[in-house]
DNA sequence: GTGGTCTAGACCACG
DNA sequence: GTGGTCTAGACCACG
C-alpha cells in the first residue's frame, strides 16, 4: 500500500518526493519484494499530478535496481534488490547523506555525541517498527 | 577568514555552498561577531566564479541576519546573530536529516556500525580541515 | 563535437540512439573528459527533435556518470568516468550485451570461433583508430 | 521439443523471446522442418502466459516463412526455411552486435581477455542448456 | 543562456 | 489496462 501526501511548496521536486517516499516504503517493509505497485496513472490521480511525474520517478527506481517492470502487466517491488552500485559509489552516496548530517549539525550547533546517539536512536526505532519486516 | 573550496558538480547551487559555509564559519566562532567580510568581488576572484553569485549568498545571509550590510563600507557579522532556531526545530531538523542517511544505508545495505563509523570519520575530517576550531 | 543522425524508423527510441552515441563517442575519445557538450536546445535543433528528448538523454548519461552538470553552465564529460557500478552489475550488463551477440550468431549460424575472431578483430580495429586517445 | 524459460522482467518482449527461441531451436536442428509445433494454448499454459501473446509469436513467424499454419490442423516449421539474409547482411547484423558489446565494455573497463571468456561461457553455458546439440 | 521540472496530451507496444 | 516515448510549451533556479 501506498499511501502519502506531496509537499508542493517544498524545494523538493515532486518526483523526487516519490522517489523517496517508495525507497522508504521498501526500506520499511511496507512494500513487501515482489509486491505490484500502484499503476502509475492509479497513483498520478491519487496525487492530483501528472501521469509523466510518477512515471519518472518510477524509471529512476527501476534504473536503480528497486523496482522492476514487466512489460504490459504493471510495476513491482525488485524481487531482490539488486546491488547495482560499485563500493565506491555505495560509499559516495552515504558520505553524501551523511554531509547533510554534519552541516546541519554544525550549523544547529550539536555536537559528534548527540548525532550519534540520535543516529542510534532512529536506528533501534526503525528496526522494532520493522521487526517481523523483510530485514533482519 | 573565509577559506573553502566549491565543487561545481554538486547538486548543492554555488551560492547555498556559500551561505552554508559562512553561517557555519559564523556558528563555529571562525568568523567573529562583527567582523567584517571580504568585498563580494574579492572572493568571487578567490573562488573563480561570477560576483553576483557571491552578491546573492550575502544578500541571502543578510536577510537572515547573519550579515549586515553598512552602506559604502562593507559587508559584516551581525553584532548579534539572532537564535532563529526552537529546540524543538533544530532536533526536527536533525532528525530528518539523519533519517535521509537511514534509508539510504538500509537501501545500500550498510550497518549501524560502519555508518557511525562513517560519520565519525567525515566529522574529524571536516574539524581538521577547518583547524583552527573552537569558538569562544 | 557531436555529429550525427537520427534513425528515425528504428525501433530504439530517440533518446536511446543519443545515449549510445554519446556512449560511443566518449569510449573513442571523440569527446574529450571535461569536454563541454552543445547545450540541449542547440542538439535538439540539429536534430529536429524536442529538447526535452534531449535532455532525458542527458539526464541518463548524468546518472551513469558519464556526464556531469554545473548549473547554469552546461553539461560535461565527467572529468573521470566515474565506476558507478557493483562487479555484478557490471558483470550483468557485459552478460547482457554479450548475450545479444549469441543470439544473433546462432539465429544467423554463426560458430563460436567466428564471433570470437569478429571480436578480436574489431577490438584491434578500435584500438588503432583511437590510438593517442585518452585509453591506452 | 520446445523447452524454455521466460524473462518477464526482461526488456525483450515476451513474444520477442518465443520468436527468437523458436528461429534458433530451427536453424540449430532441434525443430525438424515440417515438425508440428505445441498448439498455442498448450505452450501458453507451459510459460503461463496469455495465450494472444503466443499467437502473436506464431505469426510473426508465418509471416517470415519460418512456420506455416495448415488451417485446422496445427502449425509447423515450413518445408523450406527461405534464406533471408545475404552474407553481407549476416557480416553486418553480427558486426552490430558486437559493437554494442564493445562500447559497453570500454566504458565498464573490460579487457579484451575479460570480454572474450565472458563470450566463450556464455557460449557453452547456452550449448549445455540446450543439450540435445547438432545438427541433422 | 543554461539545465531542471512539470503539465497536458498523444500514440504506441505489450499482454 | 499497463508502461514507454515523444511533443509542445511553460516556468523556474542558477550564474
Amino acid at each position: 500500500m501506498l499511501a502519502f501526501s506531496l509537499v508542493p511548496t517544498s524545494d523538493v521536486p515532486i518526483y523526487r518526493q516519490i522517489v523517496q517516499h517508495i525507497r522508504r516504503a521498501v526500506a520499511q517493509g511496507k512494500l513487501q519484494l515482489g509486491e505490484q505497485l500502484p499503476p502509475g496513472r492509479t497513483l498520478a490521480e491519487e496525487l492530483v499530478i501528472n501521469p509523466n511525474t510518477v512515471a519518472r520517478a518510477y524509471q529512476e527506481l527501476i534504473r536503480d535496481g528497486v523496482l522492476e517492470s514487466r512489460s504490459g502487466v504493471g510495476v513491482f517491488v525488485a524481487a531482490r534488490v539488486r546491488q547495482v552500485f560499485s563500493q565506491a559509489e555505495r560509499d559516495r552516496r552515504l558520505a553524501h547523506a551523511i554531509e547533510q548530517v554534519l552541516y546541519e549539525a554544525l550549523l544547529l550547533d550539536f555536537s559528534l555525541p548527540e548525532v550519534r546517539s540520535a543516529l542510534e536512536e532512529q536506528w533501534k526505532t526503525h528496526q522494532t517498527q520493522t521487526q517481523a519486516g523483510g530485514r533482519k
